[in-house]
DNA sequence: CTCTTGCCGAGACTTTTGGTCTCGACATGA
DNA sequence: TCATGTCGAGACCAAAAGTCTCGGCAAGAG
């Protein structure tokens, strides 16, 4: 509270001053996926992110609460590549593509480092750690979609425990990506995806 | 390289002077666990272990080479939590109780918050990560182990991904630890036995 | 017993890194 | 023209991992 006088001094004010230059928002952006991407395993400081991006440490903390949401917004940036809503009529065909598009998506060279340092960066950073939950959250609920289309065509036995067949899907993504010890190729996501249909099919 | 006079003048004398207090290692170990069990989610850091133990932080360094080895250490400790190597002669059953104790072995309250600690740790840690990696691919091996028992007594379909299999295990179990959006109970862990030997029997 | 060796607790110190603060320059619109 | 707010630069701070040093002391060798 401590309102200084009317309302709400800030929201009423209109906007003066110089305004945020998108070319250096750009630049940031740039510079965190660069290095994510190329890193020797050698984690990505914020001094170097500004060094590459020719920009003072300060105006990246002006509007990014802490380093790893700069690079959660670089990824969304790109995101993009996310599963494309198919709907193929039939389970099968939508858990392939959804699985396949993920899977490949994920393991894409330049993608695939970002979402291994943006782990390791959310396991100490509570900010990045909380978007990051909502992140995953949002991925769970588009897979479970397609899932609860199939419950309802009544393609899925009834006692099918969704929330564990998405979990299966994302456990081995996320598992292989952070361990690097298996591929996560789309013959893998076709084979997942048909593990999962056989399992849980009506009967 | 670089030799004093005869070979090696270290390992050829015998040790002599203090020998190493086990009191203080257990002491050690058991404060790291400890505090790993209790931490409120803020990092426990050295010289909080070291406080706890009574112990100078020297004393740490001299045995462990890092922070993230005495916690290995100290699970590793304790892990006679490792699933037991049953043999019930058949997939079904030896999958259900191999995945069972594992995820409520992993899930329990006194080892689930080290687990998450650990994992956290290696994030940032390369000794801990490869030691992780060790870890995790001792798990991994057991556990096919019984998948190929299965697979010489002629229970798989002769394309079945072992590897894939085993990933979904650990897949599933590190997911729901870390991101804690969903349980690890022996329910879950017998529909997903159950899901595995569905999607891979002899057909 | 006595002497050397090497562990122990304690804590100062170094280095790295995330994050804050301040400053002069300058863009922007009223 | 002038207040406002962004920009780059860099000093600064705090936390934490890891190193170094020191006085004390336990354990075995002679």
């Amino acid at each position: 509270m401590t309102p200084s006088s009317g309302q709400n001094a800030q929201a009423d004010r209109p906007h003066t001053g110089r305004r945020r230059n998108e070319r250096v928002r750009e630049a940031i952006l740039a510079a965190a996926m660069d290095l994510l991407a190329h890193s020797d395993g050698t984690p990505v400081t914020v001094d170097t992110i500004a060094r590459a991006a020719g920009v003072g440490k300060q105006t990246i903390y002006r509007w990014w609460p802490s380093k790893g949401a700069v690079f959660l917004d670089a990824l969304s940036e790109r995101a993009a590549t996310v599963a494309p809503e198919v709907d193929t009529g039939a389970l099968a065909g939508d858990l392939e593509a959804f699985v396949t598009a993920t899977f490949t998506g994920a393991a894409a060279p330049e993608t695939a480092p970002v979402l291994r340092s943006l782990a390791r960066e959310a396991a100490h950073d509570r900010h990045l750690a909380g978007m990051m939950s909502e992140f995953t959250a949002a991925r769970r609920a588009a897979l479970r979609d397609i899932l609860e289309r199939a419950g309802r065509r009544g393609e899925l036995a009834g006692d099918a425990d969704l929330d564990l067949m998405v979990d299966q899907v994302y456990g081995v993504l996320w598992y292989r990506l952070i361990l690097d010890h298996a591929p996560l190729t789309a013959d893998v996501a076709v084979r997942l995806a048909r593990t999962l249909v056989a399992a849980s099919a009506a009967r």
